[in-house]
DNA sequence: GTCTATACGATGATAGAC
DNA sequence: GTCTATCATCGTATAGAC
């Protein structure tokens, strides 16, 4: 999965690159809504003025950060699912998925996380069918899993928003020395889903 | 565990309560820091400056908030502890008090969930003390459960957080024709980790 | 591209009449 | 307890000099 390492944004400037890193850091700080442009401005050493030379406004900031982020995972899947296998193996590459972007791009993702709902109603749209997509394709997963008897028959809504949900700890508690590299942590993360915790 | 229902705060007037349910659900939509006093005082129908009369600042309505869930949580893990039990019956009990507790109070434990970073420092202190009480305490079940052989040996960190994280969606997308009653909700998702996904 | 200056609405909170 | 009036501050964003 080199989609993280591979982005297909076009090159941004050093300056707006920046930026967006600035205010992605303070959104995850202090939420969307606590964090002004002069917050922002301030820690990228310039007037808040300035910035409007970079970006267009403060919800565009967010718009970016959001959808840069629903495109990886949306990118993500679709190669899951393309790449075919068994249920098992590809849960396991979705699980790896998620582990993999929440290390690599922790405040970026807490943004995309939690900050989405403060999208304006046109952008929200757009993000909402990305994440639509998203569900509908893990659910082809888990409903191909439980045909033909790989995966226990489970109500599978209940199964897909604990599993989506139970990996909402790694970008804010991930601690290597303590649990390994993301390819590590992943695959316990894996096993956990699969196996469960008793004996 | 009767704790939800039977409430040990001391009776709030009735104008204080319908004020401190419309902030719970206008910081559940909005956010916290997006919600001002003047939406709340609309909701409630009184003007903005007559909410002065029953609390004292916005802060004060969220650190309510949160401390009163916060105990809900530790009290009801203390119970599950003094009750003792195998770990497999206190993890159980465990994820119903979740469900239990995220079903009945909605806005409100949305806002302990992802608002308590707004609270003022002195707030934010204790809060964090009780939450870890909280995981001290879960903790202290799974590696009960491990030393007896009831669970398997994992990573406690990474399960601990796995498990309290995958119980956030409830309270959000809890539908309870296609999920049944909270017991009925709270047994599956007690399957699903105990057993695990596989067949 | 960066600055200073500024527009102008929204914010949390208070004072004081009733 | 509720209101009107008001304050001081901070919010996003723009204009225009350099």
């Amino acid at each position: 999965m080199s989609l993280i390492l591979t982005s297909k944004a076009r090159p941004m400037s050093e300056r707006k690159t920046k930026i967006m890193d600035a205010a992605a850091a303070l959104f995850k700080e202090k939420g969307y809504a606590a964090s002004s442009m002069r917050d922002i401005a301030e820690r990228v050493g310039l007037e808040p003025s300035s910035l409007y030379n970079h970006i267009h406004s403060k919800s565009e900031i967010l718009k970016d950060i959001c959808m840069v982020n629903a495109a990886l995972f949306v990118d993500g899947i679709t190669c899951i699912r393309e790449e075919g296998g068994s249920s098992t193996e590809q849960l396991r590459k979705l699980i790896q998925l998620h582990v993999d972007i929440a290390t690599a791009r922790g405040s970026s993702i807490t943004v995309f996380n939690d900050e989405w709902r403060h999208l304006d109603s046109e952008s929200l749209v757009e993000f909402l069918k990305m994440r639509k997509f998203y569900e509908k394709s893990l659910r082809a997963i888990l409903e191909e899993g439980i045909r033909c008897g790989e995966i226990r028959d489970c109500n599978v809504q209940v199964m897909l928003l604990s599993m989506i949900s139970s990996l909402r700890w790694v970008h804010e508690y991930y601690r290597p020395e303590k649990m390994g590299d993301p390819q590590t942590l992943g695959c316990a993360i894996a096993d956990l889903w699969l196996s469960g915790l008793s004996t």
